[in-house]
DNA sequence: CAGTATGTTTAGTATGTTCTGAATAAAGAG
DNA sequence: CTCTTTATTCAGAACATACTAAACATACTG
């Protein structure tokens, strides 16, 4: 028996399977490369830490894919390098919890697509005001949408400083969350 | 001069071009297609209706490009038909309010995208719950990704159903909103 | 009705993205 | 130091998507 019995991943499971597949699918309607999202998704049913190897072989797709998935997924705090006694290699785990993933993607891409996107309507709602002969009309919906945009942005901002327990609290409230707010707010 | 005297849309304003290049870029990291973001920023910030050639004319795009972007953004509720006196051709409107368009385009992507995926979590937790041999780990991801979804999207429900009014008055609420829950639910 | 304006569909092209295999780099073992 | 294992980078192939122009369909005009 060689030293390193390597890269002895048993195949998924049907169940894995269609989870895996689905989830790569999902992936690619909100721009999230299709191999990113199946990286993920098996190394978030996982029991153990994954090494890149087995991870191309289990999805059958070559190591320099899932080397580059690997990495983008770190990119995104998601999935972070482990490594296993006497062996070598890297090994990956994803983030465990559910809320805790969904915090980390929301405020990743927030930081990303959202914020970028405030600082490009200020300068519009800047430009437009500046500007006499401007539109007043689009001068109106630009600031609409940046006010809404600012707000939304904010309240996302503080949700997702919610720690997973007091989320699970807010849940529990189902159908009374509106109401309440919406007596406050009254 | 000629009975119609049509298409003499002026070119976009230098902000409105800005807007409507960013809406384009967000709209391809979102999974939509540039032209179809674009046609609806254009439309979003015109202060009248649209024919389709003014808007292949400004966006420097295809008709066969624009009547099919406009098919979509119809089949999301957002962009309408309408009728200008003496007219023939179809004139286009977006929704105007932002928190509408927002609301209409989030209940429709839960409807295609998040509900099918409940139902295939559903049956992952199904089948996996159904094989004794099958790993009791994986049972265990699949049923927190199960839960998970299936509250947020819950609570989703709830928020899309607020009138643009009530969403006003929780916006105010900013820095209180949390520890509001927080404390009914903790 | 013939002619024209308008709108949609389609087949092919162009563009952009993802994926692979090979080359390269880096690091550990002997 | 050399050989092996592991990881990354890169150029191009394969694939997917978006876009155009042309053909087609519809419906209005005179």
């Amino acid at each position: 028996m060689s030293v390193h019995t390597k890269t002895t991943q048993s195949p998924l499971t049907p169940v894995a399977q269609k989870f895996v597949l689905h989830w790569g699918e999902m992936g690619t309607r909100w721009g999230i490369n299709r191999t990113v999202a199946q990286v993920h998704a098996l190394l978030f049913i996982s029991p153990r830490p994954l090494p890149a190897d087995e991870i191309a072989e289990t999805l059958a797709v070559a190591r320099s894919n899932v080397s580059t998935s690997l990495r983008e997924l770190q990119g995104w705090r998601i999935v972070r390098v482990v490594h296993v006694l006497g062996d070598r290699r890297d090994h990956f785990e994803s983030i465990k919890d559910v809320w805790e993933i969904f915090r980390t993607i929301s405020e990743e891409r927030k930081r990303r697509e959202i914020d970028p996107t405030l600082r490009v309507l200020e300068e519009c709602v800047q430009e437009v005001k500046a500007n006499p002969h401007g539109d007043a009309y689009t001068r109106e919906r630009l600031t609409d949408m940046l006010e809404f945009l600012t707000a939304m942005s904010g309240l996302f901002e503080e949700a997702i400083r919610m720690p997973a327990g007091t989320l699970k609290g807010v849940l529990k409230l189902r159908g009374k969350v509106v109401t309440m707010l919406g007596k406050k707010a009254g």
